[in-house]
DNA sequence: CTGAAAGCGCTAACAG
DNA sequence: CTGTTAGCGCTTTCAG
């Protein structure tokens, strides 16, 4: 078995009670009796037991975090740091992968109420049908959605997509691109909704025709081919914009396939700065998210929510450019 | 508040005793009240508070799983299957990454003792110096290695490398290959020892000089780009066999830039089948893990080891080479 | 088959 | 400053 603050208790010569104030430090406890404490403590090797401090406490120390597919590029680096973070804030992390499949998400929420989480960090498998999880969940605990957005009036930690996006077109505008090409996921994928509008937006005044050339499948480099494919048929536009490294990837492979040059036929530019996008050729343009600090901001939000203030903070952090050979037209500014 | 389960008693008219035994269906209830009880916590949405269950019953059913860098290639995949096929045992997942750090790696297994987790699932950072972190979890809860094995007396679930790497240089051998370089990480990393140690096994008696051309450092792509300089420096082998794709590509990458045709002057062959692996061209012949069945297998083994019987079952699964166009020579078998 | 009661390990009043 | 005590929500004897 393990130790317990019995043990440590009577090995000091002390109650469970100074034990634990002196462990916890809450409260002043004399010197000489804390210093006998805690080398009891540290010869028995006394790990307080946080099922035990959880249940008395009411309070678990634990979060939940909720991804939709954590083999997802950015998901990995993202739930590095939350978890390097939350554990410097003394808050451990229990995982659920979703699937992509929003009935599981909501018993996953559901689960984690189970488990009297403080909090939970939810990316949202799907901006609609993912709502009334997020809101379940938001009525019983601190929730933040990180890097998806599913539920407005809740507190959320993203990158501002029609920003990037932004980037992406005023880059490609100025290497003399005219007319697009758009290969996304779904809209129902809260981040490729953002993307989309902030894509037509922009582009419609430019390019009326872009709205025939747009393409949404999946974040797969199999859909980037095919899309590209599909594209072909017609006349090329001077840009293919990807809300994916994936998507580029694959219309880069197609299109080069078909005797396409790139960028000297057709500009490509990716999204997130996977390491995919140094591994092709031309290497591509692609948008870097900033995950660590979006990771932080997270954490930094959801202990806001859980302190006694109970105040997060939404916040929108921008992404940058990452310009690379597959936009690079000689003849800029055309 | 959360719904108790005395809320639920009082609303069925029952004791807390009979619901308990009601949605544990530990002990035969009557027919009647049981579907009472059943309906008064349906209707009062009650999810057992699994801090208490855990107190009570001396069991948490979560399991602690600590990988070293949680954004290397393979471990999102198997966390995603293990994190599933707990799910479906009933148990849950503290997710830990030791940033490749043996010291964090010793303090996160501390800390899921505290967590009173039920089992503990562990990819070490390291072959030698992260042995008394395994030895300590193992000598309190049941533990099993996964991917990488640190400690031999203890329960893992892995890869045969040396199968793997076999498979990689009778494949070069085949196409004609005589003379070999190594690019990989260094012993310390568990599998990376096994892959050298069967690639110099295997590679001795064909080309003695293949020991000086063996380039450990990291798994990275700069690492792969840095080796194939130093490589080229002097006369080229027939084949270059990398631990990782990162390095493959990098190498492959520093190597085109050298004139050196792939794989015409020289065959390149990389190591997990990442996404990098068809994103190059040519693309990779690399190795693929079997994840899905890795991670399943090691749930296995951890339920069998937490169970009554507490007998895990070690296993070791065989990968498959992937052949692609980085290592296929016109002229096979010269 | 059901209820009363004890207690998992810890912390927070409350006395002293 | 320290000890005694109650009790977090649940499960499991033990009686009945």
């Amino acid at each position: 078995m393990t130790v317990t603050i019995r043990e440590v208790a009577d090995a000091a010569g002390v109650s469970t009670a100074t034990v634990s104030r002196t462990l916890s430090g809450v409260q002043t406890v004399d010197p000489q009796l804390a210093e006998r404490v805690r080398r009891s403590a540290e010869s028995l090797g006394y790990r307080a037991n946080r099922v035990a401090q959880a249940l008395r406490r009411q309070s678990t120390q634990t979060v939940g975090v909720v991804v939709p597919d954590i083999t997802s590029p950015l998901f990995p680096a993202m739930i590095q740091v939350i978890e390097r973070e939350l554990r410097l804030a003394g808050l451990s992390l229990l995982l659920c992968d979703a699937g992509s499949d929003v009935a599981t998400e909501a018993e996953l929420v559901r689960d984690l109420f189970g488990h009297q989480v403080d909090g939970l960090m939810i990316s949202p498998c799907d901006r609609v049908a993912s709502q009334p999880a997020v809101r379940l969940a938001a009525s019983r605990i601190p929730v933040i959605q990180i890097g998806r957005q599913a539920v407005a009036g809740l507190p959320y930690v993203e990158v501002d997509q029609a920003d990037a996006m932004g980037q992406v077109i005023d880059h490609l505008t100025v290497q003399g691109c005219r007319s697009f090409a758009y290969i996304s996921a779904g809209p129902e994928i809260p981040a490729a909704r953002e993307r989309l509008d902030a894509f037509t937006a922009r582009v419609r005044p430019l390019d009326p025709a872009a709205a025939g050339r747009t393409y949404l499948g999946d974040y797969s480099v199999a859909w980037g081919r095919e899309a590209a494919r599909l594209l072909a048929r017609g006349p090329l536009p001077d840009a293919v914009v990807c809300a994916s490294d994936q998507g580029a990837l694959g219309a880069l492979q197609a299109l080069r396939a078909h005797g396409v040059r790139v960028p000297g036929d057709v500009a490509i530019t990716g999204f997130d700065d996977t390491v995919l996008a140094e591994a092709c050729e031309p290497r591509l343009t692609t948008v870097r998210q900033p995950l660590r600090e979006l990771g932080a901001q997270a954490v930094t939000a959801l202990r806001a929510a859980i302190g006694p203030a109970g105040t997060p903070r939404s916040a929108v952090l921008k992404a940058e450019l990452v310009i690379r050979g597959s936009s690079r037209r000689a003849h800029a500014a055309g």
